[in-house]
DNA sequence: GGAGACATGTAAACTGTTACATGATTAG
DNA sequence: CTAATCATGTAACAGTTTACATGTCTCC
């Protein structure tokens, strides 16, 4: 359900048609899950149907047409209960690490191809790092402390976003000293 | 495709029934990626369809039976190969973000439901990091460097669970101290 | 022979991805 | 008018979860 509870947010923070929300599946909301634009239409309208959200009446209503959505009190209330509910946190799935697990068994051949590989990811990382950064100098200049629950919140979020990347980086460059031993 | 990789490695560790695996999904192997019986057998059954691993024949096969499994020379081809094959890193989905995101837009309503949450959470997560530390105790107590590259790798492997448990209990505690202020 | 654990499986529903279809608007 | 882009959607499939079905073995 938790992709319903992404899209009540993002309509919240700023009413959006269903390609306006899937570009900001791609940064924003999107960092911490992702959506295509098939999954997100599809939600909407089962968002529609159930009376959550309502597309915003338009002049022109036909196939084609942009369409712009807004959180209806019912959205907000059940956005509200979700945030405090009790939910066991998934299970992780991090292919990466299985994959070393594998080669543990079956070797590394050499090592070359899963160093490369292991290199391609920790570009990635580094520049998503590089983009949080560049997001938090942006957004949230203050200290942290002293702004206000709304911002204290989505710093955090932010934060968690930088250290993971933190994480990845410091370990896949242990990883390749180790593999390379 | 991660799934039918992990069982693979598994039983590459360990020839095994469905039930055996299903148990070291709860653990080890399962640590970083999931899965329920229902979906072991099912994925056990395409494997053998594609001549990857095979049943060990047995005095009596009938329903009910236990059922071991061994990999064949082309499953530790296929494993092998997917070690250093090039495969993105899946983007990441994290119910606990996006909800500290929608509390940030719906208000957390005194906040006492959400801390509570955060704090099953941590103590969940404390957990995970004690398992760890016990397991690495035990089964890697020389210097990460000394061993030799299957040991190395998955010492690597168990690192990346310490420190990941490590940075959710940090996070979730200043979460916790930030939504107290 | 009955209870409970062991063991394998089927079916349906839900979630997510990939490929494709179609109409509207805008720039040249 | 044409190409490119904007915008919404359908269809098929793959992956995952939940609920249920069934047979076997062991202990009492």
């Amino acid at each position: 359900m938790s992709l319903q509870h992404a899209i009540l947010t993002a309509l919240l923070e700023k009413p959006s048609s269903g390609l306006d929300l899937t570009r900001r599946f791609d940064r924003s909301i999107g960092y911490f899950w992702t959506a295509t634009h098939q999954q997100i239409y599809h939600e909407l309208a089962r968002l529609e149907d159930s009376g959550l959200i309502r597309a915003i009446p338009a002049e022109r209503p036909a196939q084609g047409q942009r369409k712009e959505y807004e959180v209806l009190p019912a959205g907000r209330a059940e956005l509200t209960a979700w945030v405090a509910r009790s939910e066991d946190p998934r299970r992780s799935r991090e292919p990466l690490l299985l994959r070393l697990r594998a080669a543990a068994v079956v070797g590394t051949g050499s090592g070359g191809g899963l160093a490369a590989e292991l290199e391609r990811h920790l570009e990635l990382h580094r520049r998503q790092l590089a983009e949080y950064e560049e997001i938090e100098k942006r957004d949230f200049p203050e200290p942290r402390d002293a702004a206000a629950e709304p911002d204290r919140l989505r710093h955090l979020v932010l934060r968690a976003g930088i250290e993971l990347e933190n994480f990845w980086i410091t370990w896949l460059d242990r990883a390749l000293t180790s593999l390379r031993q």
